[in-house]
RNA sequence: GGGCCUCUAGCUCAAUUGGCAGAGCAGCGGACUUUUAAUCCGCGGGUUGUCGGUUCGAGUCCGACGGGGCCUACCA
């Protein structure tokens, strides 16, 4: 913040080093505080939206050269300049998009303030404009300006409105891509009507949001590295949450009986087109549902969401289409695996052939796995990209999932899927294992691996293992990526999903 | 992590074999009362990512480092 009494009228454009268009910008700036006119005023008029004005008349088909008689003060943002002798053409554009011409004749606000105007506004100036409601000549809608302020001087040029910004400059500069390409602002606002979609489908069913720590003591709930931080009032060594579970289960031991949070986890792992370091995630329980009412909640929150945002039908990666109201394919992975390779796999089936299979298919193995966590790489290797049309990948080898419950029938496989839509995964779910002495053995094994030096793996949780001991309600578990949904709706990478993503300093 | 490509004016991009670093938009001065990336006349703007090397001479060739992208492997 700037002192309020420092002398406003100081020169700072005595800075030859400065490119020349903000040095011509500065000595803008220090031309309206010479005249006694703040460049960054407290308030400026403003009567309509320029979408109020869109609206009310964008309708009406004005005849060409029409006055409306309305007088209205409006303001946004200098996108194109004509500065002809007698007649000024401006483009202002709002943060939504929404355009609207001014005209500024020597007519109306007469030669002294057209000098001006020609003088000091450029291009990515905020602007204030006042005058009447009119048509052009060629039949544009416009205000024709009877006075102007400066709302705030830009001190920098906005790049060329007609060639798009390099990517790094757009994901870098974002507040300039959010000013100059229609798809970035878009962006903000598809994100923003998912996640208002998606709360109100929650509300619709009942379930309670809640806050839960990012800061925890250990680090659980799914396989990922975390990020590490220290808390010094403990002199804690902390972690930044990689999930929400097992806070979600604790709400619902309390008797949050259906819960859900949206909210940002961190990993500490690679970043590509479909990794950030810190995403949202949603999680969601339920209890006394199971795997099959949370898959039912899953896509109920899905479909609402893409109606919400006018995109039930998106285009796949392969071209084709995927109509988001068709029913959804349910199928189990040994189904699938066996579909893949031609012949029946399934829980009971060897490793030694599991094996050979992969060896067959070109699918190369880690040494000591066992038939599960083959029968998986498999199938990832081999179906999962080519699940374009929404399917859930049902029923999962006990090894493969540790924090699911065993199947009701078939032995060996526990109770979890993974939608796979767009032949990415979206979303998992789960019915969830709540015996709490299962559940610390899984955990003990999953610590001992921590123990050994796996990064990933969860670290022991004595206090989530004495909530458990307290008895949760059997219940469907859900987790899904909301960038990841919002790529799905959009065809966009996860560094124009997220607003501000993390890059490399410059 | 491995491989390939890339970094030049505010922005987007050129620059032949190693031989004066250019264009469009933007900017500055001038003309123009209906423009839509207007048109016309004139002008300015560069540590070619950084450091080093080869050379009479480097945007261009070589090396190192940094940023970015694509492919590839792993995680949502």
């Amino acid at each position: 913040m700037t002192e309020p009494r420092e002398n406003p009228a100081t020169p700072d454009s005595g800075q030859d080093d400065l490119p020349e268009q903000i040095r011509v910008r500065r000595e803008k700036r220090d031309r309206l505080l010479a005249e006694g006119v703040q460049p960054y005023p407290m308030s400026v008029p403003r009567t309509h939206l320029l979408k109020d004005l869109r609206t009310r008349y964008d309708g009406q088909e004005l005849e060409p050269d029409s006055k409306t008689g309305e007088q209205v003060a409006v303001a946004g943002r200098v996108i194109f300049l004509r500065n002809t002798g007698k007649l000024c053409f401006v483009r202002l554009r709002e943060g939504d998009g929404t355009e609207l011409q001014v005209m500024l004749s020597l007519a109306d606000v007469g030669e002294e303030e057209l000098a001006r105007f020609k003088a000091l506004v450029d291009i990515g100036d905020l602007l204030s404009v006042q005058g009447e409601v009119v048509t052009s000549r060629r039949g544009e809608l416009s205000v024709q300006a009877t006075g102007w302020q400066m709302a705030a001087k830009t001190l920098r040029p906005l790049p060329n409105e007609h060639k798009p910004l390099n990517e790094e400059a757009r994901v870098r500069l974002r507040y300039v891509d959010l000013i100059v390409r229609a798809e970035a602002r878009e962006m903000v606002r598809t994100k923003a009507a998912v996640l208002k979609s998606l709360r109100a489908t929650f509300d619709g069913n009942d379930f309670i949001e809640v806050e839960t720590p990012v800061l925890q003591l250990t680090n659980g709930g799914a396989a990922a590295r975390p990020f590490s931080t220290h808390l010094n009032a403990f002199d804690q060594q902390m972690k930044l949450r990689i999930a929400l579970e097992l806070d979600l289960k604790r709400a619902m031991i309390g008797g949050v009986d259906r819960v859900f949070e949206i909210g940002r986890t961190f990993r500490n792992e690679g970043l590509d087109s479909t990794h950030a370091a810190e995403f949202s995630m949603i999680e969601s329980y339920q209890a006394y549902g199971d795997y099959d009412s949370i898959a039912e909640l899953t896509e109920e929150l899905i479909r609402n969401a893409a109606r919400a945002v006018g995109r039930s039908v998106v285009t796949a990666r392969d071209g084709s289409q995927i109509d988001l109201d068709q029913p959804w394919r349910h199928a189990t992975l040994f189904e699938l695996v066996s579909e893949a390779v031609g012949e029946t796999v399934d829980a009971s089936t060897e490793t030694a052939r599991l094996t050979k299979i992969a060896e067959q298919h070109e699918v190369e193995l880690q040494p000591g796995w066992n038939a599960g966590e083959i029968a998986l790489e498999i199938y990832e290797k081999l179906v999962e990209h080519t699940l374009i049309q929404p399917t859930y990948v049902r029923d999962y080898p006990e090894s493969v999932r540790p924090l699911a419950k065993p199947h009701r029938e078939v032995p060996g496989l526990v109770e979890a899927w993974d939608l796979i839509i767009n032949g990415v995964e979206l979303g998992v779910g789960y019915s969830e294992l709540n015996d709490p002495v299962i559940q610390r053995d899984r955990l003990v094994a999953q610590s001992l691996l921590a123990a050994a030096g796996d990064p990933e793996a969860m670290e022991l949780d004595e206090d989530f293992l004495r909530a458990m001991e307290f008895g949760m309600p059997p219940a469907g578990g859900m987790g899904m990526g909301l960038d990841r949904l919002v790529m799905l709706f959009t065809g966009a990478g996860i560094r124009e999903t997220i607003l501000f993503p993390l890059l490399r300093p410059e």
